[in-house]
DNA sequence: AGATTTACTATTTTT
DNA sequence: TAGTAAATCT
């Protein structure tokens, strides 16, 4: 049996055993609300519940993963240390330990369930998954057919994707959202529906769901009596982590899931909600005890994570939001340092104390991998990510790019979605267009041709009529590689498959050795590096038998790019971090550093032109400062260097710290204006910067190499 | 007309 | 880098 009352604090120890119903657990930051889930799940199956029976939705998989493996240790521990037998029903082993089927995020759930039910929706379980690229690929094809032929400012392909995707996840009219998002471009209003009425279209008939589609359709799936009827009753036990981000169609999702049982514990802290960009509602958390009248309530306000140094200024922040259930945090014991503001002249100097104050705490025995920098904005790490390549020092990066959205992996896995389900145009756009002679207009002629083959190895017989000189030599070499694919396409019967195609890392390895690296070398000065990416992607799939699968979980796996540090590079682990502050939800760190707090970086010039805008950029800071276990460094650049040179005002957050609290190193610059007047006499200080230097974040050190 | 090249600009946050 | 608009090629 595992000790709960021991393990626990009296107040989580309250809330993992309170009996059935409907319960809100308001938790500050690092109250531990994550463990506390954790230890309900475990108790939930001490008591014998079946694990397909609980439902666990979490922000990014990788919570769900961290939180399924710590059940899984607590439960197999519990094994270990008892002579008690185990009760058989509670735990199902196999070789890889414990499965609770159903953890995970809302739109990796929606995915499973769907992939079940597509027909009764009108889908086929081989839909494709079209993340935010897929969908701008196909959706600029519908601006395309609409867009005014007079001059007027039309919005970007950006506006509109987010905000057809705000209006989707809001459940709110179009034209609203255009009133809210971007009132000025209110007279395209008509515009904007068309567009959204063709993308609807196109979507549909490309067998296609984007990720605003998975929550929506499984949404709608469970207003079928029979299928929602089934969930409801299976979903004994409903828990969702991070509740204050979920938006109005999840939280109707999570009310259909619990409609039976009406065991639905939810566990959100309002004070840390940063995903309104994406529709998500505070009011949810908010609203909460309305809606489940009998609702147990229970606070978590004992922070475990950081000194009480660090909580007041936390506090003395978020005090500024009226928008909120007022809580104080209180630390466990408060035998911290002030948190520290440090100005630097600009952003390299920034950059360079920094690095000095990591090799300080490393040499005090904190150790690199407890350190993180944080900022606002993905690009706003590039000096910093420059000095620290110079430096020599390793990172890891968090945010920017993300690997399964490069240019060469998304090429290869666009093969493997058409052959999965022939009607991906997305994809086929994709291909086609990388052809030289192929263009739009091209491409969407052999579209047109090829979607509605019955066997997709007609697609060899497609005639060219019609097309350019050009354009028929490209569809040749573009059949060239696509032939290799079916042509390969050799199963291993011995081994159980649900679709018709060979393991996903043979299909892979088949386009590594086509024509597809010419296309790479013509493309790219790296086609190297590109190449063993693909190698690495061969790696990943070979977890995966099935193309269907492999192609989803691609779609829906977070995973970044890691910057390519030497070759010789040891230790692995121990790197500081860097990482946009949305990235390190949920995430602590003994020490950490936010950096660029100037009063355009942070708040956001973009997010704070509304009052609520404002609060979210807010509870941002709380959440970036609460991230800090016992050392935490707010730095900004005085001056913003580059062309437009700038004099910063500090963030409006840092005037709101009560300055006892504060160790403030504004005073080492006397007076401000001094640097800046000596800063013409400076502008010859030679820079080191790259002449054709291009900024992605996370993939400076390449840069270097080049050079 | 459609494809390609070139020059230029901007860049919030993400499942 | 990635996207756009205008210029140029076929």
């Amino acid at each position: 049996m595992i000790n709960f009352a021991k393990e626990l604090n009296p107040q989580q120890y309250e809330v993992i055993q309170n009996g059935d119903g409907p319960c809100l657990v308001l938790a500050g930051a690092g109250s531990g609300k994550t463990r506390t889930i954790t230890y309900r799940v475990a108790y939930l199956l001490e008591q014998g519940v079946k694990p397909e029976n609980i439902l666990l939705l979490t922000f990014t998989n990788k919570a769900a993963g961290e939180m399924v493996k710590r059940v899984q240790e607590l439960t197999t521990q519990n094994e270990r240390d008892s002579s008690i037998p185990q009760n058989d029903n509670a735990v199902i082993k196999d070789d890889s330990g414990l499965r609770l089927p159903y953890a995970g995020t809302f739109h990796s759930i929606a995915n499973k369930i769907l992939r079940h039910y597509a027909t009764k929706i009108g889908y086929q379980s081989n839909f494709s998954i079209l993340d935010t690229d897929d969908s701008k690929t196909l959706l600029k094809l519908c601006i395309k057919n609409h867009k005014p032929a007079e001059a007027r400012k039309f919005p970007s392909v950006n506006i509109i994707q987010n905000t057809l995707s705000y209006a989707k996840n809001s459940g709110e009219d179009l034209e609203e959202v255009i009133e809210l998002k971007c009132s000025h471009f209110g007279e395209f209003i008509d515009e904007f529906r068309k567009i959204s009425f063709e993308y609807e279209k196109r979507k549909k008939e490309s067998n296609s769901m984007d990720f605003d589609d998975l929550l929506i359709n499984l949404n709608l799936l469970l207003d079928n009596s029979d299928t929602g009827k089934k969930f409801a009753e299976q979903f004994q036990y409903v828990l969702v982590d991070e509740y204050q981000d979920t938006n109005k169609i999840q939280s109707e999702i999570i009310d259909k899931f619990a409609n039976v049982h009406k065991n639905i514990l939810v566990v959100g802290d309002d004070a840390q909600s940063i995903y309104s960009f994406r529709a998500a509602q505070i009011e949810n958390i908010l609203n909460f005890e309305n809606k489940y009248k009998d609702a147990k309530i229970f606070k978590l306000e004992t922070n475990y994570r950081s000194s009480q140094e660090i909580l007041d200024i936390a506090n003395d922040v978020i005090e500024n939001n009226l928008n909120q259930y007022k809580k104080q945090l209180r630390a466990l014991d408060n035998s911290g340092n002030k948190p520290t503001l440090v100005p630097q002249s600009d952003s390299e100097e920034e950059a360079r104390y920094i690095i000095s104050k990591i090799r300080e705490l490393n040499s005090t025995g904190i150790k690199s991998d407890n350190i993180a920098i944080l900022f606002r904005a993905s690009h706003h790490s590039q000096r910093l990510e420059m000095e620290l390549v110079k430096n020599g020092m390793e990172y890891d990066y968090r945010g920017g790019m993300r690997f399964f959205e490069r240019a060469h992996i998304k090429d290869v896995l666009a093969f493997l979605r058409i052959l999965n389900n022939p009607k991906d145009t997305a994809s086929w756009f994709r291909l086609l267009t990388h052809e030289e002679g192929v263009g739009p207009a091209a491409a969407d002629k052999i579209i047109q041709r090829v979607v509605g083959v019955e066997n997709i190895k007609d697609v060899l017989k497609t005639d060219t009529d019609n097309l350019s000189k050009k354009a028929k030599l490209g569809w040749q070499n573009f059949l060239s590689i696509f032939k290799n694919l079916l042509q390969n396409n050799k199963r291993d019967s011995s081994v159980p498959q649900n679709d018709n195609w060979c393991f996903p890392s043979t299909l892979i390895q088949t386009i590594i050795q086509s024509n597809y690296k010419n296309y790479l070398q013509n493309e790219y000065t790296d086609p190297k590096e590109r190449m063993q990416d693909i190698e690495e992607l061969a790696n990943f799939s070979e977890k995966y038998s099935n193309l269907n699968e492999f192609l989803s979980e691609a779609t829906l796996q977070e995973k970044h790019t890691r910057p390519k540090t030497s070759e010789l590079s040891f230790d692995e682990e121990d790197k500081i971090i860097l990482s946009t502050i949305h990235q390190a939800k949920g995430l602590e760190w003994d020490a950490v550093f936010i950096i660029n707090l100037t009063s355009t970086g942070f708040p956001n010039e973009r997010a704070s032109v509304t009052n609520d805008g404002l609060e979210e950029e807010r509870r941002l800071f709380y959440v970036a400062t609460t991230r800090a276990k016992q050392q935490l460094f707010l730095t900004y650049p005085m001056e913003q260097s580059g062309w437009g040179e700038r004099i910063n005002e500090p963030s409006m957050f840092l005037g709101e710290i009560s300055m006892d609290k504060i160790e403030d190193h504004s005073l080492l610059f006397p007076a401000n204006s001094l640097a800046l007047n000596e800063l013409d006499d400076n502008t010859e200080d030679v820079k080191y910067v790259p002449d054709d230097y291009s900024f992605t974040p996370g993939s400076f050190l390449k840069d270097i190499d080049d050079l």
